[in-house]
DNA sequence: ATTCCTTCTTAAGATAGCTTAAGAAATGAA
DNA sequence: TTCATTTCTTAAGCTATCTTAAGAAGGAAT
C-alpha cells in the first residue's frame, strides 16, 4: 500500500519523503468483501477512499426501486460522495464494492489537519478535484449527445476489458439503457 | 468590481487586505457584449472567468448541427471548459454571453503564478473546484431520474425567475428537450 | 408603421427505448 | 454433481419524446 500511495501522489506535486510520509500516515488500510457497502444511503460519508485494488460502484435507488448507477471507481482513483463527504449531509449514494476491493481511505478532519500542517497538500487534493470534474464533464458532455448503441460501443472501445469485468446489467445501468435493450443492442 | 470580488473570496478563507489584494491584482475586467464569445470551439481556454454580471452559456454543436447547452453562470459564478483550460487542449465547447455580461477573468500562468506566492490560494480554488463538482454531480443525480416534465418543474422551482431570463429554446436545449415538446408540457 | 427576425405553439406521424414476461445460460454453493 | 441464484436473451406491445411542418406572436430595426 504505501509504496503505490507514494508513487501515485508523487504525480502531482514534487514531495520529499517526509512529506509523502505524512500523506501515507493519515489514509488508512481498509479492505471490502465483494458486495460489501463502504457507504449506505442516508449515512454520512465520512472519508474519501483510494482504490488500491478491486472495483467499486457508486449507484442510488430511483423512485421505481431500480438501482441506477451513476459511476465506477478502478484502482487508482478516488471515490467519494463529495456533497456528504463536504457537507455532512446524509448521502443519496450506495457506495458498494463490486469486487473484492482493498482501499486506503482517509477522514475528513485527518484531511483538513495535513492541509492546515502544510497548505502544500492543498495543491494535491486541488488537482485531484480537478480532474475528477474534467472526467465527469467529458462522460456528461459524450454522453448527452449519442443513442444508446454508441453510448455502449464508446465504453467499451474507451475502456477495453471493462466490459468483462462488469455484469452486464451494471453496465446498461450505468450508461442509462435497460438490460434487455443492451441485449438486443449488443447482438447487432 | 474590486468589492464584490473581495467580498466573493471572503467566502472560501480568512484573507487580509493585502492577501485580498494580491488576488484581485490577478483578475482582469472584461465586458461582453450579448451574443458575444467569451470562448469558441476548437480554441484553447485561456481563462476562469467570474461572472460580476451578467448570464453565459456554455454549450456544443451536436452531430445534427444542433446546440447543446451544458451550463449556464450568473452572478458570482465561474466558467471555463476546465480541460481544455487545464491541458491547453481545443476546446470542444462555446462559452458565449447571453445577457451584457462583466466577467472578471483570469489566466492560468497568473494564477499558478499566484499559488506559487502564496499557496494558501490553492485552498480558495480547490474548494471553489470542489463546489463545481458538487453542482455537477447534483444535477446529474437529479436529472437522470427524471423524466422531461419533472425536469422542467424542478428547475423552475428551485431557481424562481431564471425562466423569465433566458428563451425558452435555451431551457430546452439545457434540460435535454426539444422545443416543441417543452411548449407541449408548458400547456400542460 | 412596417418589415424582418427571433421565439413559441400546435399537431401528426415516426422512433428509440421501455416494460413485461418467459425462458435460457452462466455462475456459485453445497 | 446438482441445485439455486444470478445474469442474459428474446420478443411483443407500449410510451415518451423527437421530427417535421406550418403558422402565430412577439421584438427590434428602419
Amino acid at each position: 500500500m504505501e509504496e503505490q500511495l507514494k508513487k501515485y501522489f508523487s504525480r502531482y506535486a514534487l514531495l520529499s519523503e517526509a512529506e509523502l510520509n505524512m500523506l501515507v500516515s493519515v489514509m488508512e488500510y481498509k479492505p471490502y468483501e465483494r458486495r460489501e457497502h463502504l457507504l449506505e444511503q442516508g449515512a454520512v460519508c465520512r472519508y474519501k477512499y483510494f482504490i488500491l485494488k478491486g472495483l467499486v460502484r457508486s449507484y442510488y435507488i430511483d423512485n421505481t426501486g431500480k438501482e441506477k448507477i451513476t459511476l465506477f471507481a478502478i484502482e487508482n482513483w478516488w471515490v467519494t460522495q463529495m456533497e456528504s463527504f463536504v457537507h455532512e449531509s446524509p448521502s443519496r449514494l450506495y457506495i458498494q464494492a463490486i469486487e473484492p476491493t482493498e482501499t486506503a481511505r482517509v477522514r475528513k478532519e485527518d484531511l483538513e489537519a495535513l492541509y492546515v500542517s502544510a497548505p502544500k497538500f492543498e495543491r494535491i487534493f486541488r488537482i485531484i478535484v480537478q480532474n475528477m470534474l474534467i472526467a465527469i464533464q467529458r462522460r456528461n458532455d459524450f454522453y448527452m449527445q449519442m443513442g444508446a448503441k454508441d453510448r455502449y460501443l464508446n465504453l467499451v472501445q474507451r475502456f477495453p476489458g471493462f466490459a468483462q469485468r462488469v455484469p452486464q446489467y451494471m453496465l446498461a445501468s450505468y450508461l442509462d439503457i435497460s438490460p434487455e435493450h443492451l441485449s438486443t443492442i449488443r447482438k447487432t
